[in-house]
DNA sequence: TGCACGATGAAC
DNA sequence: TTCATCGTGCAC
């Protein structure tokens, strides 16, 4: 298992989404280690991307989009679920990843499609917002072991209030993976 | 200081 | 299609 280096996410938003898919999200807490593969992301791709927090400039809650890559961005959505995203390319530049789906590996309990889900099983809230994953508690890996994927690419979901950017293919997940949120 | 609404999920 | 539930951002 190999901890993705900073240069992983200093890349274009949209080659770091496709290739998150099949990597492993870590996260020790209560001294256990939890462990899901990624199955379904969709990228944001900064500014000028209308569906995007940074869409509005910077403020308190999506600074850290803003801030440098490999940091998480966690935010609190509807009073009730969290979701997570991973910072990608040049600070300031305000894009990121979304996590939407997770397959269970290790300590995954209840159910982990969807981004609220996934947050909960992972045990992730805001008090991750910020965090680097480069740390040791809470990381992204390549597994050792790993085989060929068939992406498949959609709208994203729930920015349909986004104008054209909407219609834009930023989400993407594998083919045929029952722990896809909307197949 | 008030209020409309959201990168959701579940029930009906 | 509706609802639970509350932080955020912006209007006033």
């Amino acid at each position: 298992m190999q901890k993705l280096p900073r240069s992983f996410y200093d890349r274009d938003t949209v080659v770091v989404a496709r290739e998150l898919l099949g990597m492993h999200l870590v996260h020790w807490t209560d001294g256990v280690r939890r462990i899901g593969r990624i199955v379904e992301v969709e990228a944001y791709l900064g500014a000028q991307d209308l569906a995007a927090h940074s869409s509005k400039g910077v403020t308190p809650r999506n600074r850290v989009m803003f801030g440098p890559p490999g940091h998480a961005y966690v935010y609190f959505i509807y009073g009730m679920y969290h979701c997570m995203n991973v910072v990608t390319e040049r600070e300031g530049h305000g894009a990121a990843v979304l996590l939407r789906g997770l397959e269970p590996v290790e300590n995954l309990p209840g159910r982990s499609c969807g981004p609220g889900l996934l947050c909960r099983a992972m045990n992730i809230d805001r008090r991750l917002n910020g965090h680097d994953l480069l740390n040791d508690d809470f990381f992204i890996a390549k597994p050792d072991r790993t085989e060929p994927l068939r992406i498949v690419k959609r709208p994203r979901i729930g920015v349909d209030y986004a104008k054209h950017w909407a219609k834009r293919q930023l989400r993407f997940y594998l083919k045929g993976n029952p722990f896809v949120s909307k197949p």
